[in-house]
DNA sequence: TACAAAAGTTAGATAAGCCTAACTTGATTT
DNA sequence: AAATCAAGTTAGGCTTATCTAACTTTTGTA
């Protein structure tokens, strides 16, 4: 099915948002605040969506991915996490900066190319952010990740992607020199407002808020 | 200016057209076989583009292309070449299937990727087409590509496409085992009838004709 | 020079996506 | 159970890009 991209990002964003749901599906003024859109436009968008089967919507109710749609949001998720490993790995382009342009190389069509070029990045697992990457066949693998600020104190983790990839979050990352690997250990949890005194690698100490350790995916 | 990707496919088309005529123009009617839409649609855009300052045009008159609009042009076309040379180069496309695909890659909005591409190809000079990949300055070298009867003697060149794609002349260069890549040394000529002596690879020796050497083009 | 054919434009529609303003439905609270 | 408010849809309009049919201008040839 020829898709437009801007259809794609449709169902890329109820992708997402569905899959943190327990329910599995959405709403329209979510899908609208993700997408940077007005509730009328998602309106439109999905009664289009359900005529082409990649949706299951009745008005004023929530939406869900028929497989078919889920199918079709994993292969996007596919190109754009392969082509955030290209941008990193062999274009040196820093942690924060893939994204944006991924978001556009995503919706390039030729099976050929995201085949070709998963090869040539050497069949990669997971995305610079620490997110797995589907197979061609859509298999998804989940990460076993938890966030920082539900790590045992005294144990060393690694930091593997991030819940936020706002670039808000990843320019602050970067500024304070934390990225994919990063090891931090965690020192002591302060209980007036759960605030974090970490170490990240030799002895280099610093305080970090909640909202900063809920937003750190690590393994341990 | 933030151009759209029919905005950048009709700028596209203009230059290529113009580039070839002597007057350095073209009309309505050319652009629309080109870009496969009907004259009207030409008439509407070339409107625009002119308010846009890309194009000198009158109705009624042939349009050109003016200096911001040939820098846009070169621009797109110098994306083009680079993401042919990534293609071919680093994930062994064909040279007959590069171009459907960097049709889609050259519309990608990253002034840094192209940078970074470019770098990471080792600044090529020339496409998988023997066409030459303009600076980031917008400085465009000539086109390396003769014709196989233009070529020297005793120069050894490479064949980078063909003039004629007849399947005729297609199946014989299949025969006689040439294709894209294929080495070939100009021996000698034959005054009588201009047909040329030729070796390929390994000394392996033959003699093609006038007409079969007008077709192929080669880069030396 | 006249006038027919070709080249090009305008008029009027359509489709995709988006918007604001006005309305309807469903959920929450009393 | 009714009232209220949030969530969601519809109505109607805008922009970009396309088309066919009808018209106008340019051209090239008699
Ligand atoms: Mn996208
Ligand atoms: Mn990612
Ligand atoms: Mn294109
Ligand atoms: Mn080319």
């Amino acid at each position: 099915m020829q898709l437009s991209q801007t259809e794609e990002n449709y169902i890329k964003a109820i992708y997402a948002l569905s899959e943190r749901s327990p329910s599995f599906d959405t709403s329209t003024n979510e899908i609208a605040v993700r997408i940077n859109t007005k509730p009328p436009s998602v309106s439109d968008m999905l009664r289009k969506l359900t005529v082409k089967k990649l949706v299951t919507y009745q008005k004023y109710k929530r939406v869900t991915l028929t497989k078919t749609g889920r199918q079709v949001a994993i292969q996007i998720i596919r190109k754009h996490r392969l082509w955030e490993v290209f941008l990193h790995d062999k274009l040196q382009f820093t942690w924060d900066e893939v994204h944006e342009v991924a978001e556009q190389l995503e919706h390039i069509q030729s099976e050929k190319l995201t085949e070709r070029l998963e090869k040539y990045l050497g069949y990669p697992k997971y995305d610079p952010h620490g997110d797995p990457i589907p197979s061609a066949t859509g298999e998804l693998k989940e990460a076993k990740r938890l966030m920082l600020s539900e790590m045992e104190m005294g144990v060393t983790c690694q930091v593997v992607g991030v819940k936020d990839s706002s670039s808000e979050f990843l320019q602050y990352l970067h500024q304070i020199d934390v990225g994919i690997g990063t090891k931090i250990k965690v020192l002591e949890q302060i209980a007036f407002d759960h605030s974090l005194i970490v170490s990240f690698k030799k002895g280099h100490q610093t305080t970090v808020s909640k909202k900063f350790a809920d937003n750190v995916l690590v393994t341990s």
